[in-house]
DNA sequence: TATTCTCAAGACAGTTATGTCTCATTTTCT
DNA sequence: AGAAAATGAGACATAACTGTCTTGAGAATA
């Protein structure tokens, strides 16, 4: 592995990124430079000495998140195991990504789409296809929409509930998707 | 009823708003007014005579989305059926708020906080607090971890496939969410 | 200590969206 | 048809953000 010695300007421009993957979280698109740099603790000019401008910067963001996501899903080796426990996995990946995965699901309309669909998107169908013919996912609903269902419930958990942390928001996810909200066998109301 | 004859002034404020819900909830919060005006159909101007400034037409979207969600949940009568039966029809209301409902949602951070919680959230948990008491949801998750889920499945579906319809995407929801993306019963992959 | 690099702070111009206003034209209502 | 109201188009000033630049200060290196 290249564990080089983290040199000053990288240590700067990682937090800057991070400063700007919480700032656009919170405050969605409209967060100005001016607010990512008072959160990165720098001056508005430093910003610009390490992004040329805005969308150089959103773009240093987004590539940010997709390596990540694609190294924590890579990492994650989906195809090992069987779908259920591959669900898992992959959901403590997109948890693990964080605040960047909800920036670049937020910009994924923009004209830079398709990065969310081939780093994110396209591994979950796969994971869903093959836990269908696995017959361990239910096939009544398309590996499309069930990847939406899920991203959209990461995606809000993410967002509001970011105190869980990784293991707990891995752990809501995963049964909830998996298993529903309904009490199993058990019986209903005594009506 | 007042079922006032619809004026001119009423038909072109609600085409307004429904424009301006639409270019917010594709676009995000950037949208201008210009593009609200263009959606609309009318000129610039005109949007400013109806609403004296943005912020006045992003208050009275918020309004018009409480409004409709309240209303149609409260048609909904969550309280007269079992809580599987009422968190469909609950879906059902959730979705047919649409697009009004994604603003509301995207706006719940800004200080007019408290609406989207006040209208939506807060029957949900009660919903699951029910469900619960009545063993028909889960209790291993809290009624709060609950309806923040619904919400993230309901806006990711909503959002992402908007070509499904009401009762597609009630239907997709109100199961996936109830029972869960696993197979229920059958043998697992034979291996 | 001297040199070099980087940063913070702020001034500056260019661009864009906002909000106001006017005026000719069109639409609505009587 | 005629009066009243509303609209479209666009000019205009204001504010906010962007991106560039300069200056003085602080830290690292030799």
């Amino acid at each position: 592995m290249s564990t080089a010695p983290p040199s000053l300007r990288e240590r700067v421009a990682a937090a800057i990124l991070e400063a700007a993957a919480d700032a656009l979280a919170t405050h969605g698109e409209q967060a100005s430079i001016a607010d990512v740099a008072a959160a990165a603790g720098v001056a508005r000019a430093t910003v610009y000495r390490y992004f040329p401008n805005r969308q150089a910067l959103l773009d240093a963001l987004a590539g940010l998140a997709v390596r990540d996501a694609e190294a924590r899903l890579r990492e994650a080796r989906l195809d090992d195991v069987a779908a259920p426990e591959a669900l898992e996995r992959a959901v403590r990946a997109l948890v693990g990504v964080g605040n960047h995965l909800v920036v670049l699901e937020r910009e994924r309309v923009r004209p830079d789409a398709g990065q969310f669909d081939a780093a994110v998107a396209q591994p979950l169908r796969r994971l869903f296809e093959r836990g269908q013919t696995d017959g361990d996912i239910r096939t009544d609903m398309s590996p499309v929409s069930l990847t939406e269902s899920l991203v959209g419930l990461v995606m809000g958990i993410l967002r509001s509930t970011p105190t869980l942390g990784v293991e707990g928001t891995t752990a809501v996810v995963t049964s909830l998707f998996l298993d529903g909200a309904r009490t199993r066998g058990a019986a209903a109301h005594p009506g």
